[in-house]
RNA sequence: GGCCAGGUAGCUCAGUGGUAGAGCAAUGGACUGAAAAUCCAUGUGUCGGCAGUUCAAUUCUGCCCCUGGCCA
């Protein structure tokens, strides 16, 4: 018997889900995009990124992001609009993905996520409450200047309950709580849910071969090598933007700019820029492992796996 | 060939007369306005080989092998 296809679940889907949007997930190389495309053809998708990377202007080789040769003519939204040096977060991007996909809808057609960050697909599929205090600059400032356990005897002052989910070593996750409390005068897992979700979605996992997707890995840094990336990251420099700039912490930037120093080798570049990449397709395995919503399926035949490793 | 410095975890190296550790890697995990970020957990390996000294050697001694440097 012939196994059951992704394709067949999500067109079961799609006939009766309200107002339906799918999702494909997976880890960096695994071969997301190209799926992706065969699947938003057949259902007469639009695709809208759900990549933190790809929404930067210019940052587009170490990114990965689509050709138009790659998209075949799939309208693909949420690519390059913000600039380099700006902060761009979660909650801009689910209000700007929901209406994309409101507008989809409307035009008849089927909204697919793709992309590789599982903050932000979650924080749509889940419909979360997040806590409404913007990121404040001053506030970061002033707590920068604590340390570790400063930080978190404070927090656990104020908002035990969080204070026991975050560990003392864990500054960025500390520093938010306690700005979320400093802000609001409220905990922050006081602030926290899921809401019931505006849309009905469907996730499909990219299933990968780990000893394979780190070959495409260290591959694919080569094929951007070869691709300009170096140029790429050159002319970002010429543009006037710094290392540290939240487009410039695309995997292989850093690295870069550490060669372009004389920091390090051209050989040690590679090999980090490579690490990096492989360290982050773990984090995102670790993530979509645990979520049984996923369907993974074989990116060549598209049957479904009921895996995330093959 | 001679002299010197080394050979300890996948890699780089620390260390001790009572059979060993750190960073990185690797693996697992967490994740609600920075998320390609941030953080947590997990370390048995003939301590190059053989022999000797010793109650006891990875640690001291001798020989051998290997690597690097200098001298011929």
């Amino acid at each position: 018997m012939k196994k059951e296809q992704i394709f067949d679940k999500a067109g079961e889907f799609l006939k009766t889900a309200k107002k339906p949007f799918l999702a494909v997930v997976g880890p960096t190389a695994s071969g997301k995009t190209s799926a992706s495309i065969k699947i938003a053809k057949k259902f007469n998708c639009e695709v809208i990124n759900s990549d933190s990377r790809q929404i930067f202007k210019h940052v587009d080789i170490v990114s990965a992001k689509i050709t138009p040769e790659e998209a075949e003519g799939v309208p693909h939204h949420l690519f390059s609009f913000v600039e380099p040096d700006q902060v761009f977060t979660v909650v801009e991007w689910r209000e700007m993905a929901e209406k994309m996909a409101e507008d989809i809808l409307d035009k008849g057609k089927i909204p697919m996520l793709c992309g590789g960050t599982g903050l932000y697909i979650n924080a749509i599929t889940k419909n979360f409450s997040i806590p409404a205090v913007a990121p404040q600059a001053e506030i970061r400032e002033e707590l920068e200047k604590m340390t570790n356990q400063e930080l978190w005897q404070e927090l656990n002052k104020k908002d035990p309950e969080s204070a026991k989910k975050i560990h003392e070593n864990n500054r960025r996750y500390l520093v938010r709580a306690l700005e979320i409390f400093e802000t609001s005068k409220e905990a922050k897992s006081a602030q926290e849910g899921i809401m019931s979700p505006k849309f009905e979605s469907l996730i499909l996992g990219v299933s990968v071969n780990r000893e394979e997707l780190y070959e495409r890995i260290n591959k694919r840094v080569y094929d951007m090598l070869e691709n300009g990336l170096m140029k790429e990251v050159k002319e970002l420099l010429k543009m006037g933007y710094k290392k540290g700039d939240p487009g410039m912490i695309s995997h292989g930037i850093p690295e870069a700019l550490d060669y372009l120093e004389g920091i390090i080798s051209k050989e040690d570049f590679i090999a980090k820029m490579q690490q990096v990449t492989r360290n982050f397709a773990k984090r995102q395995l670790t993530w979509w492992r645990r979520d049984e919503r996923v369907i993974w399926f074989n990116p060549a035949t598209f049957e479904i796996t009921n895996s995330p490793e093959i």
